[in-house]
RNA sequence: GGUCCGGUAGUUCAGUUGGUUAGAAUGCCAGCCUGUCACGCUGGAGGUCGCGGGUUCGAGUCCCGUCCGGAUCGCCA
């Protein structure tokens, strides 16, 4: 027999030919004398036909094939009838009649269809992904992750970036995500951990002498897990010498540009909008706002300082927030029990005490609260919101954290359910001017905003000491449609800068040293200024494949309580195991 | 760690105030069928109602615990 032919390629030109697939019966439609196969490679579907016209031997051994057997046909390309042409198939104006025919493997019955895996438990897709990832839905998604990073490596390529590799067994840091760690053998009770990010490895990159460097990076971080978060999940991750922080936005922006163009054929414009961290949280009540629809946060505060209503007046007048979203035209949509029982017990898992709501008829505001306004106030609010008749005014009054937590989920919430969003759309944008640090009331000290080699904005610097709270990081995230896709900045390159930084986080000299002395080492010997990026490559699959969860995008991902149902991972180990590295494992006693 | 939703034929689901033999669709098996493409028709098999305990004359249904899956808050420098 000759080479086989992707069965998906085959057009009317081939009528005639004599040709040899091999594939999967996908589908198979008795009629008796007659047998329709729907046979599948990773190229797509044909019909082949059995009939005793052209084989009675196939014919015989084409009723013994179940769905999944795995087999090898020689046959005839014919040109289909016009009124048996299937206009639903790339190949539907022809068929391949079969002579012979021979099973190159069987398959047991499958736990579910191919074609119904869509709606099929995730559980058990994950349990038999092999069966799973034959999907053509879920081979179309792979394929869109090769596209980006093929594409990715392209442009970084012809940029003179080199792809480098950095370790997996890797030093644990304290701060940040907790680590996976890896016991060592040749070093009782010692620990490596794998690498939440290269990032300081790719700082060391910089320090020596490569000024542009890249890697598709596999990270791992040992938190509870999210349909957008996974415990091991790969990044972009870029590092150059000499680049300021505008540099690297360009850089990202054509490189997404071409992405988009090369995956989806897509054309963006560049450059993207740029908001600042202050205003994306006082607009959308969120760090990566979503922007392809409105209903942004309208700020009352001042309105209400001398309000009646105390649940207004009062974080008015503590340093607290009193925003609204207006809901246009949506008053009539929602009962006095949709917003009580369905809204506001979503906006109380993000602490809000409740959720204040005026409904807006014949220029009136109605409600259990609207009493409580003064026509000024009313005036004043409907002018700020460009309220009309039929709006749904929902207020928060909090601490600013709470409104904008509340609201911001509120908000998007409402695009989803409302349909406000267009999907076709691909809003990227940069947001900018970060705080450097936060404070942690738990720890009760500054932790890093981004992590602690993010450089401080020069201006700023003298405030590091006496203001930490309001010193700007020379840092930007890039967010596509309300997801963080990546985040950069500019470093640290001069070790005293660096000292400071850890002094201002509350280290002790010596803890930095113990934990990052080979990064202040490595500073005293010439570091270049550098600065970079990370993309979350599951996330960008997971958006341009549109998918919603990056389970959907990761070959043999992990379920909410990070267990692999395919392998069974993780799993116990032998005594043997164990003693070789020196661990004693503490079984909970009752 | 918290909250919420779910777990019933291979699969997706229904199952009423607790009631006698737990259903449907699809898949599977068998028979018939030469133009189907979600083929059709006829028949058949298929159940630890996640698991454990409790209440009850009686539990898929109610209660407690537990496991698994999902969403979410915390967490994710």
């Amino acid at each position: 027999m000759k080479d086989r032919i992707k069965v998906g390629t085959l057009r009317t030109d081939h009528v005639g030919e004599t040709v040899t697939l091999k594939g999967w019966v996908h589908r198979r439609r008795d009629l008796g004398e007659l047998i329709f196969i729907d046979l599948r490679d990773q190229s797509g579907i044909v019909q082949i036909v059995f009939n005793p016209d052209y084989s009675k031997q196939a014919l015989q051994i084409a009723e013994t094939l179940r769905s999944e057997f795995v087999i090898e046909v020689k046959g005839k390309v014919i040109k289909r009838d016009s009124e048996t042409v299937n206009p639903n198939l790339k190949t539907g104006e022809i068929e391949v009649t079969v002579s012979e025919v021979s099973i190159l493997n069987k398959s047991k019955n499958l736990p579910f269809l191919i074609h119904e895996a869509q709606d099929v438990s995730e559980d058990l897709r994950l349990k038999y992904r092999y069966i799973d990832l034959r999907r053509e839905d879920m081979q179309r998604t792979f394929k869109i992750r090769h596209q980006i990073t093929q594409s990715v490596r392209n442009f970084l390529n012809e940029n003179e970036f080199l792809e480098m590799e950095t370790p997996i067994l890797t030093k644990s840091t304290p701060e940040g995500a907790r680590d996976y760690l890896v016991p060592s053998r040749v070093h009782p009770g010692e620990f490596y951990a794998l690498p939440q990010s290269p990032q300081l490895f790719k700082q060391l990159l910089m320090m020596s002498g490569f000024e542009r460097y890249y890697q598709i990076a596999r990270c791992f971080r040992d938190e509870d897990l999210r349909a957008d978060r996974q415990p091991e999940f790969t990044q972009i991750d870029i590092e150059t010498a000499f680049s300021t922080s505008e540099d690297i936005i360009r850089l990202i922006e054509e490189m997404m540009k071409r992405l988009m163009k090369d995956v989806l054929d897509k054309d963006i414009t560049t450059p993207f909008e740029r908001i600042s961290y202050e205003d994306a949280l006082a607009r959308f009540g969120s760090d990566k706002p979503d922007t392809r629809f409105g209903m942004e946060l309208v700020h009352v505060t001042d309105i209400v300082e001398k309000s009646d209503f105390k649940v207004f007046s009062g974080p008015a007048n503590s340093g607290g927030k009193v925003c609204l979203l207006n809901v246009k035209g949506a008053s009539n949509q929602f009962t006095r029990k949709d917003i009580d029982s369905g809204l506001t017990e979503f906006v109380k898992t993000y602490g809000a005490k409740g959720l204040a709501w005026v409904k807006v008829a014949d220029g009136e505001m109605t409600g259990p609260i609207a009493k409580f306004f003064s026509k000024e106030e009313k005036t004043q609010i409907f002018e700020r919101a460009n309220v009309e008749d039929g709006d749904l005014l929902l207020f928060g009054a909090d601490k600013a954290k709470i409104v904008y937590d509340s609201l911001g989920a509120l908000r998007l919430k409402l695009g989803k359910d409302l349909n406000l969003i267009d999907d076709s759309l691909f809003n990227f944008l940069w947001v900018v001017d970060w705080p450097l640090l936060e404070y942690d009331e738990d720890a009760k000290r500054y932790v890093a905003a981004h992590h602690p080699f993010t450089s401080p904005v020069a201006e700023d610097i003298d405030k590091l000491k006496t203001e930490p709270e309001n010193v700007r990081a020379n840092a930007y995230d890039i967010v596509l449609n309300g997801y963080e896709l990546g985040g950069g900045s500019i470093r640290i390159n001069q070790s005293e800068m660096q000292d400071t930084m850890f002094e201002v986080l509350g280290f002790t000299q010596e803890s930095a040293r113990e934990q990052f002395g080979f990064l202040l080492d490595a500073l005293e010997y010439g570091a270049p200024p550098h600065g970079g990026v990370a993309l979350g490559l599951d996330r960008m699959v997971m958006l341009l494949a549109n998918k919603t969860s990056i389970r959907d995008t990761i070959l043999f991902p992990k379920t909410a309580s990070a267990s692999d149902l395919l392998t069974d991972a993780p799993g116990e180990i032998s005594e043997a195991q164990l003693a070789e590295l020196n661990i004693k494992v503490m079984k909970e006693e009752e």
